[in-house]
DNA sequence: CTTGGCACTTGAACTCGACGAGTGCTAAGT
DNA sequence: ACTTAGCACTCGTCGAGTTCAAGTGCCAAG
C-alpha cells in the first residue's frame, strides 16, 4: 500500500458521507464510519494534501470538508466497474416498460422511470434513426388552399407538416405529385431525401411546378430537422426536493432544461466513455448548468440518441449511473425489437 | 357613497399594495398610496371589519395585513371589465403568433409567448376537434411482424400506432384491409369510427379475419384517446422566481403539473363566467395546487380545449386574465382559419 | 510515517434589549 | 352615526454579545 491508494479511499469516503449527510465532513466522523485503519491525525493530514490539489475545501475554517467538482470528478473517474441493478429495480424496469405499442408512450414511461429510479430529473432524447428510410408519402387536402403532407419512415415515425398555398389546389394534382415524389423518395434515408426531391422536381409537369415547390421545400424541411431532436423530460420536481442543493435558485436551472436547443447540444457534445456513460460535473457544463451534474449515455442504433439525468452535483453516482446505464441498455434491447 | 363600496376598495387597495409589494401592509401605508380620502383611524375600523369578514388577515399583532384566499375571490370578482392588451403586447402576440404552417409548432409558440407575458407558469391543452373526420388511413409494414396504423384527421392532426401481429403480414392482405377500412370510416368524426369500425369488421374476409381484428382494436383506441387530450407546459421556472411565495417547496407544485391527468381534471371543471375566464385561487383547487392560483379560458371550436396559467395566490389578477383571455381569443380566431 | 495532544479559529445557536411598525381602543369632533 | 387624533400595548426584527463545540493545524514523540 503506497500513498495514493489510502489518499483515495479518504476521498471516496468523503464523497459518499458527503452525498449521504449533506454536510461537510471532518476527520473525526471520517474514521468513525469507515473502516480507513488509521488515526484522525493521520486522515488529517491526507485531507490538507486533498485539499492542496484542490479536491475538497473547508466552507470554513472550523468545518469538515466538501469535494469539489475536481473531487467528484476524480471520484468517478475511480469507479472502474458499474454495479447491475439490484433485483428489485430490474424487476420494476421490466414490468414498466413491456408491452407498449407506441413510440411516444413508450418513451415517456422510460423517461419517467428512471426520474424515479434516479430521483432525478430525467431527459430523453428522441432516436436519431438515420438509417430508417422513407415508406409512405401522403399529401392530403384540408382546405382549398392548405395542405397536409405526412411522411412515415420505416421505423414507424410519422411527421407533418401544414403547408398554405397560393392557389387552390385540386385532388388530382396532388394526387399526381403524391405518386411522382413517393417514387423518388421511398426508400431513401431522410439523408439522401434531398437528392430525390431535386429529382422528382425535375419531371414535375408545368402546370402543378409552383405547388410541387412549395411541396418540396417543406419535405426538405421535414426530413432535414425531424422531430426527433426533441427531448422530453420528466422529474423536475426533483430539482426542488433538497432546497439546500441550489443555493441560488433553480429557476434559471429550469430554465436552461426547458431551452431544449441548450440541453441537446449540451448531451451531443458528450463523449461516452469505454462504458458507454458520460459524465459532466459542475464547472464543466457551461451557464445555468454549471452547478449541476449531468450522466447520461447513448443508445439506439449507433448510440446516437441520448438519455440521462441531470441533478445536483452533490449526488449518488455511483448509482445513478448504474440506473443510466441499465435503461439505456434496456430501451436499445426494446428498440431492435 | 353608502358604506360597502369604500371597504371595498380599501380590500382593492391592500390586494394591490401586497401584490405589487409582497410585504403585509399598514393602514398608514394604504392612505399614503392611494387616495382614499380618509384617516388612517378610520382605514384600521374598515380593516378591521374586513378581518371579521375573513378576507384579509394579519400574520401577526404588530404587522400589516394581507389578503385571505376569499379575501382575492371578492377582489376577482369586483373586476368588472377585463381590460385589453397593451399595444406593445398585441404587437408582439401578433409577430410571435402568425405564420406558423405546423399545429405542434403554433401550440409550443403559443404556451411560451402566455408564460412570457403573465411571468407564470402557462398551460394549454391540446384542442377538442370533435368535429374533424378521418381523412386518411395508412397502414406500413415495419417488419414481418409489425404494421404501423397511421390516422390522418382533416383537422390536420395524425396520430400513429405500431401494432405486433401473431402471424406474418402480406402487403396484400394489408393494402386490401386499408382500402377496407378507409372505406368505412373516411369522412366520419371519432365518436363515429367504432361503429364504422364495426360495420367494417363484417366484411373482412375470412384469411385476413384475425389480423382485422387486432388492427381494428388498436385503431379503435387510437381514435377514442386521441393524442390532444395532452398538455404542454412553459416557464415553469416562474415558480421559483418569487421564493418567497411558496414557503414551503415547489416541489410538489411540480409534481403535481406533471400529473397531466390531474391537471387536466381541473381545467375541464373549472366552468367559465361570462367574460370567457375561470378563476380557482387558492384553496379552491385540492391537493398540492392549494397554494396556487389557476386562471384559464377556453378555446378553440366550442371553447372544449382550455389554455391558461398557474401562479402563486399572490398574482396580478387583473393583467394575468387579460393576457390569458387575449391568448385565448387570438389562438381560437387562428384556429378557425 | 503515524499518532496523541493542544492551542486556535470560527460558525451556529442562544439570550437580551432596543426599536419600530402597526394595532385597538377611547374620547372628542363633525 | 361616522370620522379622527391620541395613546398605550403587542410583537417581530435586528444587532450585539456570549457561549459552545466541531474541526483544524502543528508539534513532538513513538
Amino acid at each position: 500500500m503506497s500513498e495514493q491508494p489510502r489518499r483515495m479511499q479518504v476521498l471516496q469516503a468523503i464523497v459518499e458521507d458527503y452525498v449521504a449527510s449533506r454536510e461537510p465532513v471532518g476527520s473525526k466522523a471520517l474514521v468513525d464510519r469507515h473502516q480507513l485503519g488509521v488515526s484522525s491525525a493521520t486522515v488529517r493530514n491526507d485531507m490538507a494534501a486533498l485539499e492542496d490539489e484542490g479536491l475538497i475545501v473547508a466552507p470554513h475554517t472550523s468545518a469538515g470538508r466538501i469535494p469539489t467538482d475536481k473531487g467528484y470528478r476524480v471520484f468517478v473517474d475511480q469507479i472502474s466497474e458499474v454495479k447491475p441493478l439490484s433485483a428489485a429495480e430490474r424487476r420494476a424496469v421490466q414490468t414498466l416498460l413491456d408491452s407498449s405499442d407506441d413510440l411516444h408512450e413508450m418513451m415517456s414511461r422510460t423517461v419517467r422511470l428512471l426520474s424515479q429510479l434516479t430521483h432525478q430529473v430525467a431527459v430523453l432524447q428522441y432516436p436519431h434513426l438515420d438509417s430508417s428510410t422513407v415508406r409512405h408519402l401522403e399529401l392530403v387536402a384540408l382546405a382549398p388552399r392548405r395542405v397536409l403532407a405526412v411522411v412515415i419512415l420505416s421505423s414507424g415515425q410519422v411527421d407533418q407538416r401544414a403547408v398554405t398555398t397560393e392557389q387552390d389546389v385540386s385532388e388530382t394534382s396532388l394526387n399526381a405529385l403524391k405518386q411522382l415524389f413517393l417514387r423518388h423518395l421511398d426508400g431513401l434515408t431522410p439523408v439522401q431525401a434531398a437528392d430525390g426531391l431535386r429529382a422528382a422536381m425535375a419531371t414535375v409537369p408545368e402546370e402543378d411546378r409552383e405547388l410541387a415547390g412549395v411541396l418540396a421545400g417543406q419535405l426538405d424541411q421535414l426530413l432535414a430537422a425531424r422531430r426527433e431532436d426533441r427531448i422530453i423530460m420528466a422529474g423536475t420536481a426533483n430539482l426542488a426536493r433538497s432546497p439546500g442543493d441550489f443555493p441560488y435558485s433553480i429557476g434559471p436551472i429550469l430554465e436552461a432544461l426547458e431551452e431544449q436547443v441548450v440541453l441537446l447540444r449540451l448531451l451531443t457534445e458528450m463523449e461516452q466513455d469505454v462504458r458507454g456513460l458520460s459524465v459532466r460535473i459542475g464547472s464543466e457544463n457551461s451557464g445555468s448548468l454549471a452547478e449541476t451534474s449531468v450522466i447520461a449515455a447513448g443508445y439506439g442504433p449507433g448510440a446516437g440518441a441520448k438519455l440521462g439525468v441531470v441533478g445536483p452535483t452533490r449526488m449518488d453516482y455511483p448509482g445513478t449511473m448504474t440506473a443510466v446505464r441499465a435503461i439505456a441498455r434496456y430501451l436499445s434491447r426494446i428498440l431492435s425489437q
